[in-house]
DNA sequence: ATCCGAATGAGACTCAATCTCAAAATGGAA
DNA sequence: TTCCATTTTGAGATTGAGTCTCATTCGGAT
């Protein structure tokens, strides 16, 4: 990945053509200030109880800045609600979860990486992204 | 897994006790009848085609009882509709999905399946079931 | 300060999937 | 075979995440 680190929203917003709106502001501070897996909803809601005034469809839009800036990492984690992190860091992992608590374990592993292009390349493709999921439940002690 | 390899459906609907209908037929027969990655449209369509009379919500039941049983994968493209194709073997495999073509092609690496066992069981869980999907593209010659 | 194209938001809309409930079908009992 | 308690079905309503519409508001270049 050749991405700066620290990457400027309204940077982002300008290469974009896009204009800098204190409602875009808004949702790329909400989504910054937590590193948990949130829906928009959840996002959205937030953000007007800080008192800024935001409709879904802006934080829906925003989102999609965000996540094809590679700012917000998109997961779908298959109970029909996406769910948004930030990508503090360009630092990629992937998601356990747990199938008794709910709970969600990053992990990164770099074989599996290597793994996986490997296996897109014996085939014929280039590995663009991937979705990789893992359903748990705790050991028996 | 200890599954045997052909189970009946009656056998199933009786397990799960579960009366034998022939719109639950039809649904096991029409999914059992093409290895294609079909959406519940789809699959519905092509039974009322075959003129059996069906509706959208006996689909869907069906599609559960059927996944429930491993009789039939699920998988979820991302695009907001699942697609679901028979486990006619109990083989397991994966996508990769071309982002330009659509086309779904499976694979099965069982170095890939270790893999997850052991970063399962490295944080203290058991893997369950995965979902794994590669969002590929063709190699330039 | 002006101006005009871009952004916003309320609510309509989409669409896959689920739910409702009256009517029909199933299968065990007699 | 008939009966009937129980399950299943289906037409259409509903849900819910996400998208779209378009009149109004706003940003920012000049």
């Amino acid at each position: 990945m050749t991405d700066s680190l620290i990457r400027n929203f309204k940077e982002i917003l300008r290469k974009e053509g896009l204009r800098y709106t204190k409602q875009r502001q808004a949702v790329w501070d909400e989504i910054q200030s937590s590193q948990e897996h949130r829906d928009a909803e959840d996002i959205y809601m937030s953000i007007r109880n800080n008192g800024v005034k935001v409709s879904r469809a802006t934080v829906y839009r925003t989102i999609d800045v965000l996540v094809k800036n590679r700012m917000v990492r998109k997961m779908d984690v298959g109970d029909g609600r996406n769910r948004y992190e930030p990508r503090l860091d360009d630092a990629h992992h992937d998601h356990m979860i747990c199938i008794e608590t709910g709970k969600i374990i990053e992990f990164y592993n770099e074989e599996l990486e290597d793994l996986q292009e490997k296996i897109a390349e014996e085939n014929g493709y280039m590995l663009v992204r991937h979705i990789h999921q893992l359903f748990v439940k705790p050991l028996k002690k």
